[in-house]
DNA sequence: ACCCGAACCAATTTGCAACTGGTCCAGCGA
DNA sequence: TCGCTGGACCAGTTGCAAATTGGTTCGGGT
């Protein structure tokens, strides 16, 4: 394989002369180096000599460019989408459930051992709730309402503010005919004992069993989700997929470096 | 208790004109009213009794209004949490620290199964570097690199986004001054040391030592942020708290949107 | 070949103007 | 005295144009 823009006299000039200037200018506290066109003519060379130098440095982790901000020291920083639409489209129903394991177990285990007696009088409550409600959209909001309660018992709120993220991008319009799917039947009731459990042991202060008891529970809800991901669509639904299953795949962006 | 602007002639007759306008919009469709000089001409009335009017249609929760933006219908949109400069205020150190206690460990065992052979390779990179820097700043930027590529290591961009989420409230320059003090001495040998230990065992693919490594390092961690925050200050140190601490807080105005 | 200068493209920042709600004040009138 | 108005000013938001900067291409010179 070739290299198609190989170092040359005048690069490899300039790299002597930048790594000097990198030097001088990190011990000085400055962070942004001059722009290319300065830089360029301070050292006396073309800016495509310079850049062909800047490439180097780049590539050994020494500094880092963006289009319209400038060259700076150090390793890039880490771009991250705040915008929740954003990190919904980079993410599928399978990250979020790993996620889920790791985080509400946590959660649960917090919660048992700093509930208050109104979070838990509250979680009792909605225990009743979610067992007696009958339709899809009934049960999704009772559910919902009881995990956020666990998240809120747990007494952490960066560790809630982060629950209602996975939240939000869980209610996504497209993965609730999913759920609806996944919990369908006889599940459903399974899903009722196992609240019932993590929200027992809870109440009883017992930390570890709470948080196997909601890691049990979540582990047969990716399992669910597994399940209806996995079999062949039932004769009755029709042939093609719904548009925003089919699109959403090509956008899809590389958030490596 | 007496209320310091009660409701007026004019201003109840404001009223009536606003609630018919209401109505009216709504059913165009329309989400925002006019601004308010325009309102108040349009009425016959001043701006000062308008406001009266328009105060009490906000606690009825009819309108919401908002400082440059302008007057808009129904309920007032819920303020998101993931706005992270609210988010950091609402958090402390500690909180933070759990919530890493939590999540780095679990990244760390992922890293451990899922990295490829490149990540391992940046981060045996990485460690070398963290070792090497001299700076305080320097040994921030390598430290917060080297969790960071744990992080994308374990392969899950929603993890990675929660990852990144904790990393900026970390970086908070309030905060800075007091990691700064904490790593001070041979506590910052140990953190080499402990770090070398969780990317071999990553490199090693063993998923339970990493995430014990990391959850041995985060506690050390911890733990000197407890020492630091709980000892009294040392009698070189002046009297007074450093600026930072002090003024910081309140001129943190636009980062991004 | 190699390099330079110039020009252009694209992403970002910056500065400014306009607009909006929030607040205060002097003065008018019942 | 009290309520109200109009005006002025402050503060937060938005939109836009200009300036800045890295990314790229091209022609000409050595």
């Amino acid at each position: 394989m070739s290299n198609p823009d190989p170092p040359t006299d005048s690069s490899n000039f300039a790299l002597g002369q930048l790594r000097a200037l990198l030097d001088q200018s990190s011990s000085e506290g400055e962070q942004r180096l001059p722009p290319e066109r300065e830089l360029a003519a301070r050292i006396g060379i073309g800016r495509r000599a310079l850049r062909r130098a800047l490439e180097v440095l780049e590539a050994e982790g020494r500094i880092w460019r963006h289009q319209g901000k400038g060259t700076f020291l150090g390793p890039r920083p880490a771009q991250t989408p705040t915008n929740l639409e954003e990190l919904a489209k980079r993410t599928h129903p399978l990250e979020v459930m790993d996620v889920r394991l790791e985080i509400e177990p946590a959660l649960a285990r917090l919660a048992a051992m700093r509930a208050t007696n109104g979070d838990i009088e509250r979680l009792l409550h909605l225990a009743e709730k979610t067992a007696s409600s009958s339709d899809a959209d009934g049960r999704e909001l009772w559910d919902s309402a009881l995990h956020r309660t666990i998240a809120e018992a747990a007494g952490n709120s960066l560790l809630l503010a982060i629950f209602d993220m996975i939240d939000r991008i869980r209610q996504d319009a497209t993965w609730r005919l999913l759920r609806e799917r996944a919990r369908s039947g006889e599940r459903q009731q399974i899903y009722v004992e196992q609240h019932r459990r993590v929200i027992a042991a809870i109440a009883q202060r017992e930390a570890h069993a709470a948080e196997q008891a909601m890691r049990e529970h979540l582990e047969f809800v990716r399992e669910g989700l597994l399940k209806v991901m996995t079999r062949p669509l039932p004769d009755h639904v029709d042939g093609h997929l719904p548009e925003a299953l089919v699109t959403h795949s090509k956008d899809r962006i590389r958030h490596g470096t």
